[in-house]
DNA sequence: GGAACCAGTATTGTATACAAAATGCCCACG
DNA sequence: CGTGGGCATTTTGTATACAATACTGGTTCC
């Protein structure tokens, strides 16, 4: 990940995110190059990352523009993550070692220590939460379950749902993880897929709050 | 679609397929871009491609290579489309207009006319299939979940599976077919599910029976 | 006044040269 | 013999120049 194409992905990804630029605003690979130090042909390969995640888009004659995400694509988002993510945790319900189900007792100890404090850090309990998916989603063992979820779950929105989140989500997370862990345990398929579904599914419903019954394009933008 | 770089993904593509070089095989930028006639720059963004969709790979350093399916790659490919596309006919079922279903209603047509002749013409049923599919896909209105079953439905392994169908085996998906435009007319989403569930399901087992019992990496390329 | 056309400019696409990194080979040395 | 070090070769990664294409603004012609 040291290469220029990479770093290049880094940075415009956060220029992205940093609110730098607005939905449906132009961008051109010069640009891009200017910003990120590098020439057009690694910033180009990062291009084509962060189109295939949708954070970039094309016009019909390739120009280049910032994507504009409906509430429908996200609702959708959130749904292909849960259908992806559930499968995921059955397929390593029956695949976990226990050496591997200790790993996730571990990672989830280290997500309750971010969260148990005065003052929660979400920045730790964000990155735990990733390391707990990830494992499970590795020990899937599934190359291209991987390769989708590590799309959806990069995704911004699903990072910036994580800043709504109450001390008492925060805790319900931790709690949900013992679950999983306890179905892995168990070697119980149907169990995790459970857990793993009402995990995901009330993110969504966090998400939905904070954001609310709006309908337009772009409001997501503004959370 | 007449980018240097998308003749040389589909040229390169005809090569794998054609059987020229086989899985584990080394492939360099440089054969390629003699192969396909253009320089390594259109190149290297269609081997990504490539990449993407797991038709090729690379080591460690970088090197590339001939992907090596083993029978649980593609039986979790099959599932995993299973998932996906069960999903997407249930959006479609919420979302396809009258003038859509008469739509496939032809489609599925010109498929029976493939089939129903002295010599069934698989590649006009394949063809067929694909646009009733695509149908479907395009109507669930998920950028995302297009994007992903598209890099399965392309996958070699499930044309090649065609072959091994029989007549009836056609005429099944046909009825399939007829099944699903009714589950869609009646604005179904569950039952549109449940068809599209098994319809894919039954493609699976054509491929098992084609393939046999066998468990070693490989064994899949001598179909 | 409006539509079609024609520069000129902006932007993406491709080729090529060179840099960086990895591999393999050969030989010295134990 | 085997093994490790280092040069030559192969292969991938990056920069840059140029080509092709799409857009913009203004002008002409109806």
């Amino acid at each position: 990940m040291s290469r220029a194409s990479d770093q290049a992905y880094i940075r415009i990804r956060a220029h992205l995110l940093s609110g730098a630029v607005r939905p449906k605003d132009q961008l051109t690979e010069d640009q891009l190059a200017q910003i990120t130090g590098f020439s057009r042909t690694p910033v180009r390969e990062a291009v084509r990352r962060l189109e295939d995640e949708l954070l970039l888009v094309r016009s019909e004659s390739k120009r280049l523009f910032v994507a504009d995400w409906s509430r429908d694509d996200i609702e959708e988002m959130f749904a292909l993550r849960q259908m992806l993510e559930c499968h995921a945790a059955e397929r390593a319900a029956r695949r976990l070692s226990g050496a591997q189900v200790a790993d996730l007792e571990a990672v989830n100890h280290a997500l309750r220590e971010a969260i148990e404090q005065p003052e929660p850090d979400v920045a730790r309990f964000l990155e735990a939460n990733r390391r707990f998916h990830e494992a499970i989603i590795d020990a899937a063992h599934s190359p291209r379950l991987g390769q989708m979820l590590g799309r959806l779950v990069e995704a911004p929105v699903v990072l910036r749902t994580a800043r709504n989140y109450s001390l008492e989500d925060l805790r319900q997370s931790a709690r949900d993880h013992d679950e999983l862990i306890a179905a892995f345990a168990a070697r119980d398929p149907e169990w995790a897929r459970a857990v793993m579904g009402s995990h995901l599914r009330r993110a969504f419903h966090t998400f939905a709050k904070a954001v609310g019954p709006t309908v337009g394009d772009s409001e997501v933008k503004a959370m």
